[in-house]
DNA sequence: TGGCTTTACG
DNA sequence: CGTA
DNA sequence: GCCA
């Protein structure tokens, strides 16, 4: 078929077939069911790519794209003849094909789904009604969904989140709670299990409301959005984006730097007299170590952390347990930081263990920085409605949130063992049900005793190649804060990567809450939260459950009994994508 | 038109 | 204000 | 912005 395409015209110019050469290829847009609006759109649009696209039909034409659903429909309105050799020379194309075009900014391969079918009956209604059927059953609580990582609208999704982006970085008031219903509206189309390819697809979806239905109409029928290219071209927002990719730097901050100081660059930042972080150490950690951090933390290395921290918990008490939670227990292969849930069985047991673990941590130099935080947590602040609780009497941390050095050497990623690591962790879901305790407290301990054991010789050669790059905190680090100290460091020859990691300490009575909240998502919990409190009077924490209308707490021993408490159908850790 | 998860810590 |  |  395609090498009938390649012909020559009256002027002698040779066609080839799939647009080799973007300037032998001239895009016939037939004008039936497109508004002039957006034939400017389109056309403006093809010529920033380069495309030739025409409202009259000739002989040069080389792609015929129309909104017309079969090319006898297509015939018919253009009064043409299905035989005459003049119409046969060109390819019959669905308007998907320039859409998807303009998006790869070059004519893209021809494919199925572009072919213009030549029946008039179509197989696309079906589809079109099962779609309808599909979004009809959408819940109106992403904790009732199930959202996977990978989904079929991510062009959508991402076009949301562009717009969900922009209302987080403007100060109004509203714009935050603007920045939430775009994200919800993303969620809707994340649980979908076909690409929505109508209008029609989306329509029953909850929480899309008519700025979104616009959003993704323009996308279904032009391949982008004017907003959303708006603005990705806003170089002020994309500024203010990169500063907040900075850990310890917020909306606020971003906007003043940008705004009112006129940085552009890290480098700008490191330069400004006006930035002294010294008072904040975590501020100038975060940009002295830009490089490191915003460079994503891979699953292994994940899995390696945890071991680390297992193998120093083991010698303070046999019987903790340290399980990855946050977006890699989601089944993410990359994260921005590692969250590791420490637990023990045996109530109160795990009381001062975050002080011991991170003193051993820090005697190993494999702390670069963190900040403890203490806990006052009570079972009353659950139910109390007024906020004075006096501080815990007891010297009771409940997280570390800092920047571990991870021995480079330990980096490689050997792909058997990343498959095994997987398989580990699968297995550990499939599991988790009724002996969820009962496993993390015996098998997975010995379990992961044989590799961390090969890990600790690992990291005991570091030590002994390079005494100087591991020396303990604080001898070989900066005494101070000061930013310059920080970011000579950073930028010497290091043996070590710079990564985020969450400690957090939870008692076994608090252990399937803990899990569920630091498993997230984010919105996952949001909506869990309001849930429970919308639906069933309880106030849900990554510490509890509390009753309003019988005024008691709820004990829950595994995620399955937290979800069955909530009269919610069970979720897996990889279902709660939104 | 009010509410949008949670809410303390550093 | 930033982080979880 | 979306919903009750």
């Amino acid at each position: 078929m395609a090498g009938y395409s390649n012909k020559e015209t009256e002027e002698g110019v040779g066609l080839l077939s799939g647009g080799d050469r973007k300037n032998d290829t001239l895009v016939f847009v037939v004008p039936h069911k497109i508004g002039k609006v957006r034939y400017d759109i389109l056309k403006s649009a093809s010529e920033k790519n380069k495309i030739c696209t025409t409202k009259t039909f000739s002989s040069h034409v080389t792609h015929v794209v129309t909104e017309c659903s079969s090319k006898a429909q297509l015939f018919r309105l253009m009064k043409w003849t299905e035989g005459s050799p003049l119409y046969r020379s060109a390819r019959y194309l669905k308007l998907s094909w320039l859409t998807d075009s303009i998006k790869n900014k070059s004519p893209v391969e021809i494919v199925n789904c572009h072919l213009l079918s030549d029946d008039e009956l179509e197989s696309k209604c079906q589809e079109l009604h099962a779609a309808k059927e599909e979004s009809k059953l959408v819940s109106k609580y992403e904790c009732q969904r199930s959202t996977p990582l990978h989904h079929q609208n991510e062009n959508l999704t991402d076009a949301l989140s562009a717009v969900e982006e922009e209302a987080e970085i403007l100060d109004r008031k509203e714009d935050y709670s603007r920045a939430l219903a775009f994200c919800k509206a993303a969620c809707s189309l994340k649980c979908l299990t076909k690409p929505v390819s109508s209008i029609q697809d989306i329509k029953g979806l909850p929480n899309i409301g008519d700025h979104s239905r616009d959003i993704i109409k323009e996308i279904l029928e032009n391949g982008f959005s004017r907003e959303v290219e708006r603005i990705k071209n806003d170089h002020s927002l994309q500024k203010k984006k990169m500063f907040m990719s900075i850990y310890g730097v917020g909306p606020s901050t971003a906007r003043k730097w940008v705004d009112v100081l006129q940085l552009a660059t890290i480098e700008d930042v490191i330069n400004c007299p006006s930035i002294n972080p010294r008072k904040e150490a975590r501020l100038a950690y975060g940009i002295a170590f830009h490089e490191d951090l915003k460079q994503q933390v891979g699953r292994t290395t994940a899995m390696r952390i945890r071991d680390i921290v297992h193998n120093e918990l083991k010698t303070l008490d046999g019987e903790v347990t340290v399980e990855v939670t946050g977006g890699f227990r989601r089944g993410k292969q990359f994260g921005h930081d590692v969250d590791l849930l420490i637990s023990h069985p045996v109530e109160g047991r795990e009381t001062g263990l975050l002080q011991k673990l991170i003193h051993r941590l820090n005697s190993k130099g494999l702390i670069l920085h963190g900040v403890m935080e203490e806990s006052t947590f009570s079972e009353e602040m659950l139910s109390k409605s007024s906020k004075l609780t006096p501080k815990g009497q007891l010297d009771h941390f409940e997280k570390w949130i800092g920047i571990m050095k991870f021995p480079k050497n330990l980096e490689t990623t050997p792909q058997d063992s990343v498959r095994d690591r997987k398989e580990t962790i699968k297995d550990e879901f499939k599991e988790e049900g009724k002996k969820r305790i009962k496993l993390d407290h015996s098998l997975t301990v010995t379990d992961h005793n044989h590799i961390g054991s090969g890990l600790q010789e690992q990291i005991n050669k570091s030590f002994q190649k390079s005494s100087t790059s591991y020396s303990p905190s604080p001898a070989s680090l900066p005494s101070s804060s000061d930013l310059s100290e920080l970011v000579k460091l950073a930028q010497s020859e290091r043996e070590w990567r710079a990564s985020r990691v969450d400690l957090i300490i939870a008692p076994a009575s608090q252990y399937a809450y803990a899990l569920v909240g630091w498993t997230g998502s984010k919105m996952f919990n949001r909506s869990l939260r309001l849930y429970a409190q919308r639906e069933l009077d309880m106030k849900l924490t990554s510490h509890g459950l509390f009753d309003m209308k019988q005024r008691k707490p709820i004990q829950a021993s595994s995620e399955q009994e937290v979800f069955e408490i909530l009269k919610l159908q069970y979720r897996n850790p990889e279902e709660r994508n939104c």
